[in-house]
DNA sequence: ACAAAAGTGTTTGATATACACCCATGT
DNA sequence: ACATGGGTGTATATCAAACACTTTTGT
């Protein structure tokens, strides 16, 4: 917990630097060999948990930001982020880092300040991030989508508004390029499908469709050393992975 | 163009009410008898266009906010106003009212402030539309969308990315509750589509489709009156209408 | 009578769903 | 040998696209 003359610090750095009246809050889901996270923040002695977020630099473009508070937050840089809902209720920071209320009056206190918050979603492998606590956090980790702490402030709807956003965009564009190895199994990237859509899908149905994306091509090569029979490996082809990223699968009109 | 006295007055009064750092667009577009439109404001003196847009006060909710830019440049009240994305470039407000750059030091100058702004597009019946221009604009006009004049700032993107979204919504939303009457003929609602994809479709399929949603009900009545056969009237049935705008029609995992 | 608009199918092809069979591999 | 996972194929239903015929109405 910062002391008061922190706090003062912090508050006029903050208003030196940073745009007042907007956040951004970023919910990184995590997935790993068929499990699923989502990072969270746990705040230093109120044990209160929250969604890694931060702030605009004055002079920076909002995907710079996002993307530096993923950066900070996972050390993982070049991941797709994907702005999804801009929140923007008066009442909604109303007791953002109360345990710091009253130590400042209000018009020197950047915590009390009203903040449209700019929700962004990634898709990350968790095994290659190393999360990493900010100033007030004393603790940042993966949790279970099934099994979440209750979050501060509106974050349980944020996030709730990102796993519809992140799944509505199964619909209509590819994922998984930051997620999967170079090279990958079939029922691997079923997997992920699968994890994200809290569903069982059709081994051989979503073979055909994902095949009919034109985003994969098949390796020569077979994961041997597993048992059972060896699947084929594939990759994506990154051109067209990014062309239908840009483009989106077809609608229906 | 408003004087440097004047300029200041509204300067000191915008930084007293609003949120600072942070606008609304609206891309109204407007549809009436297979036209469709776009409601934009020509500055006054300069003769450039933009779109129609407005602050946030300092306790308003951002919907909020959004109604009463519509409100205020329409008439129009209840409409179905849709946040489509948040434009964020540090750059994009570099130009942004230019006549008055100079007029009043950076500081005091609310308008030489970077802007993140807010995108929100509605699509009304521009037949109920009182066009009204706001106190820097000469006009406030429906144009043609395939005729339309060069923008100012990042305006034309910000258009052209309403209209994506618009077209995408049709995949997964209705559409047409604000546009049409109480009672219209399928042919109609069809023009509506029709204007939109900016693209001709099928008249049999899209009743069929139109009907598949479920959120339409026949009347007895005809539309009488016109020349040829007397097409049915259909109104749509609300409360399916408005469940299907939170859910969605199916999505395709 | 006829042209033009609208109602109501049908045919065809594509795609989704469900399911069956065979193959490879480690135990 | 066998259980398990993986490759491939097929039947069926569902839906979209293209298209034809009939009905109504004003001129």
């Amino acid at each position: 917990m910062l002391t008061k003359k922190e706090l003062k610090e912090y508050c006029s750095n903050a208003r030196e630097n940073y745009l007042p009246h907007i956040s951004i809050d970023c919910v990184v889901f995590g997935f790993h060999e068929g499990l699923m996270k989502v990072l969270l923040l746990q705040i230093k002695n109120g044990g209160e948990w929250y969604l890694p977020g931060g702030f605009v630099l004055k002079k920076e473009p909002i995907e710079t930001a996002a993307n530096r508070v993923l950066k900070e937050r996972t050390g993982l840089n070049n991941i797709f982020l994907q702005q999804f809902h801009v929140f923007g209720d008066p009442e909604r920071s109303k007791q953002h880092f109360d345990m710091y209320k009253d130590m400042l009056p209000a018009k020197d206190n950047w915590f009390t300040n009203r903040f449209l918050t700019i929700g962004y979603y990634a898709l990350v492998d968790f095994y290659n991030v190393n999360p990493a606590p900010d100033q007030f956090s004393a603790d940042c980790i993966w949790c279970d989508l099934n099994n979440l702490p209750e979050l501060k402030l509106d974050h349980a709807a944020i996030l709730k508004t990102a796993l519809d956003a992140l799944r509505l965009q199964l619909n209509y564009q590819p994922i998984g390029y930051n997620l999967m190895p170079k090279e990958f199994t079939m029922p691997e990237l079923q997997k992920l499908y699968e994890t994200i859509l809290d569903e069982k899908l059709d081994r051989r149905n979503f073979q055909r469709r994902m095949l009919g994306f034109g985003i994969l091509k098949r390796s020569e090569q077979l994961r041997r050393g597993g048992a059972h029979k060896a699947p084929y490996l594939y990759s994506f082809e990154l051109e067209n992975y990014n062309a239908a990223l840009k483009e989106g699968f077809k609608g229906r009109w």
